[in-house]
RNA sequence: CGCGGGGUGGAGCAGUCCGGUAGCUCGUCGGGCUCAUAACCCGAAGGUCACAGGUUCGAAUCCUGUCCCCGCAACCA
């Protein structure tokens, strides 16, 4: 434990979702992720608060409003209903919810510029590079070649610069080092923190945090041609939502319990840029930030292009908030990158879920029904307890202990495995007590001696009272479920406060009535499923080509009406592939040598991995012609060979764009 | 020679830093049990630890080289 830590409290943060973004596994992944943390905090008794919240300032914020003929905040605000909408679903208990364009934050990310501002660590200079004038972007030097042209769209670049203010980030290098050295735990799994400390031993530069290109954001106080560019804006959501800088505000307390959990990715915003603000402006480093890894999905790196995207709210729907959260936080070590695959979840389901969990309590509650006619035996019976008793019981309390330890490092998965190791005990101690063979005795038997029976059903009970507990940070409504068919009011379970920490083994209010329900988790029968699941892609198909354009809209993908005078500008032409030849350095490019009747071209295409040489050779193709050309690997492309693209369980084909043979050369398309 | 990750029983992985009986989950097979969701418990089979050299009493682990796979970058006019 970390010296700075106050008293046990506990404030975890998910990073703030583009708004734009059509929730994926992954924004599932990290809220889940820290919902369970947040969660388990509660239920030891440590004071807990969890935030999350979207980030809506942006280009392309402004862009896709600007098409949809609607403002900025008319857009978040229909949008940010996508996400808000999904954690409810997933039984996400965040205290709060913050957007970057409410006014708390807003006001507050002023305040930092200006108090920044104020001391000298922001100052205004001009942010130089290479800027594309139709592309509107820069471009650094480190991504521009001697021959000085735009990496998109290949015309010529221009050096600019722009009025900008700028964080003083080279003053903290040596601060950020010290820091780090003295907390090494600041930054997790340990792989991030060698490559963050290595990254800032390189050296660090002073930060862009103003555009005047841009007018969706927050001003810049006092300086209404600017506005304050995404960092300085974002990350100072976590503290912002906690009331700072308000005496007696939330953040006094929570503040200095800080941990953020982050995607890999923007790693060195969180443990570079943010602690150096924050030093800047006198407060303290985050406690931790920690970076999981990514997920793929069935085998293949997630994209809205490929159209693999798992969706959350489907996998809800099909398997159930608990199912899923088990998966993902149970499947891959917390850090790591895994795959997703509904297969792998089925499985999960079936061994972890319904045999080994469900199962348990199913057993447990019917003897308990069967042999004593639902009442759990009195807590005094485990004063006879024996050797195999007593044995289960203190894995029990070592299992609580272990988990607290794996829970300290995030590690959740490692958690639930050792969760999973206790009921595994359950069932082995079924198993070797053989209560059933008690069961069929009488009570006052003789063979059956002190009451035996009552001591393993109320072990057992016990197991499972605990597991309910432990399970209920990753699976809550599942953990409710067992809590209210052992026969304990469910109201214990609403109000986590301290549930773990006053948890006593045979403690409980007697006496009690056990309620077995419907089973926790059926079986999936693996072959039907798989007929079934074949059938929902299936039909998942031909419906999304029709209404592509609806979830195109969300990623600003939308095409544009055009009249037929803007067909008319495109020339295109059939021409015969003479020679292919591929181009070096590349793996997928062609030189395509083309006759158009006429005349002849070189085209440069993308198709090697489809199409062999062979296969081109003597086709007769449609190439766009009045293309702008365009240097790849150093080839001039002088058009554009046209074909269709497909992508189907992650696999990218194509079919060229052909004409009947013998179609004279050169024909236009129209 | 662009950067990086990886190749361990049928599948997915741990072990590799700090050499010393090769481990886990799932699957398969056999047995037990019948309280239970064909679930549970026990046992077994199955691995030249990518390949080739080297260091060592001893190498999955250290060194050298080779092959293969996967990301990223580049690139899809």
């Amino acid at each position: 434990m970390n010296e700075r830590e106050n008293g046990g409290g506990f404030y975890i943060t998910t990073p703030i979702y583009y708004v734009n973004d059509v929730p994926h596994i992954g924004h599932a992944y990290t809220t889940i992720a820290c919902d369970a943390l947040a969660r388990w905090h509660r239920t030891i008794g440590h004071v807990t608060r969890f935030l999350t919240g979207t980030d809506e300032h942006g280009q392309k914020i402004e862009q896709t409003a600007q098409k949809r003929g609607m403002t900025p905040i008319e857009l978040c605000d229909e949008v940010v209903v996508n996400i808000q909408k999904l954690w409810p679903l997933l039984e996400v208990s965040n205290d709060d919810f913050i957007r970057t364009t409410e006014e708390r934050h807003t006001k507050v990310v002023q305040y930092f510029f200006k108090t920044l501002l104020d001391k000298g660590d922001i100052y205004k200079g001009n942010y130089e590079g290479w800027y594309c004038l139709p592309c509107e972007t820069y471009f650094p030097d480190a991504q521009v070649d001697e021959r000085r042209l735009c990496p998109d769209c290949g015309r010529p670049l221009t050096k600019m610069s722009e009025e900008s203010y700028f964080f003083r980030l080279s003053n903290y290098a040596e601060k950020l080092i010290a820091h780090y050295e003295k907390h090494p735990d600041a930054i997790m799994p340990q792989a991030r923190y060698n490559e963050v400390l290595s990254f800032i031993r390189g050296g660090l530069q002073d930060l862009s945090v103003s555009r005047t290109t841009l007018k969706w954001g927050i001003p810049v106080p006092g300086d209404d041609k600017h506005v304050i560019y995404v960092w300085l804006d974002a990350l100072v959501n976590y503290i912002s939502a906690l009331g700072y800088p308000q005496p007696g505000g939330l953040w006094e307390t929570h503040w200095p319990n800080a941990r953020h959990m982050v995607g890999k990715d923007i790693i060195r915003f969180h443990a570079v840029i943010w602690p150096a603000i924050l030093m800047a402006m006198g407060l303290n480093p985050p406690l931790r930030v920690f970076a999981h890894g990514w997920w793929t999905v069935e085998g293949d790196k997630m994209s809205k292009s490929k159209g693999n995207v798992a969706d959350p709210f489907e996998m809800t729907e099909l398997y159930g908030a608990d199912a899923f959260r088990y998966f993902l936080l149970r499947e891959v070590p917390f850090g790591n990158d895994g795959d997703f695959s509904e297969l792998g979840m089925a499985h999960r389901i079936n061994s972890d879920l319904a045999n080994d969990l469900g199962n348990l309590l199913n057993r447990t509650l019917q003897m308990i029904e069967k042999y004593r006619g639902g009442r759990l035996p009195a807590d005094d019976c485990l004063t006879r307890a024996k050797e195999t008793d007593r044995s289960v019981a203190l894995t029990a309390s070592r299992t609580i202990e272990r988990m607290k330890a794996e829970m300290d490092e995030f590690a959740l998965d490692s958690a639930l495995k050792t969760l999973w190791a206790l009921i595994a005990a359950g069932n082995k101690y079924i198993d070797e007590t053989e209560p059933w063979k008690l069961g069929s005795l009488s009570r006052d038997d003789l063979r059956e001696p002190e009451g035996r029976l009552d001591v393993i059903l109320r072990t057992l009970w016990e197991i499972l009272r605990l597991s309910a507990i432990l399970l209920h940070p990753f699976m809550p409504e599942t953990a409710g479920e067992i809590w209210a068919q052992l026969g304990l009011g469910p109201d214990a379970f609403s109000s986590e406060e301290a549930l773990l920490s006053r948890w006593v083994w045979g403690h409980c209010p007697s006496p009690v009535s056990v309620k077995k329900g419907e089973v926790l988790f059926p079986r999936i029968d693996i072959p039907k499923w798989k007929d079934e699941k074949a059938q929902r892609d299936a039909g998942k198909r031909p419906a999304a080509e029709p209404s592509a354009a609806v979830p195109d809209a969300a990623c600003g993908e939308k095409f544009d009406e055009i009249g037929i005078a803007d067909f008319k500008k495109l020339e295109i032409r059939v021409a015969r592939i003479e020679r292919a030849e591929t181009v070096e350095k590349s793996d997928k490019l062609y030189k395509l040598h083309v006759d158009l009747g006429t005349r002849k071209r070189v085209i440069v295409s993308g198709i090697r991995e489809q199409f062999s040489a062979e296969e081109l050779i003597g086709k007769r193709v449609l190439i766009l012609c009045n293309l702008k050309p365009a240097k790849l690997r150093g080839v001039t492309s002088e058009g554009m060979l046209l074909a269709a693209e497909a992508t189907e369980g992650g696999k990218t084909t194509y079919s060229l764009a052909t004409v009947s043979d013998g179609f004279p050369l050169g024909s236009l398309i129209s």
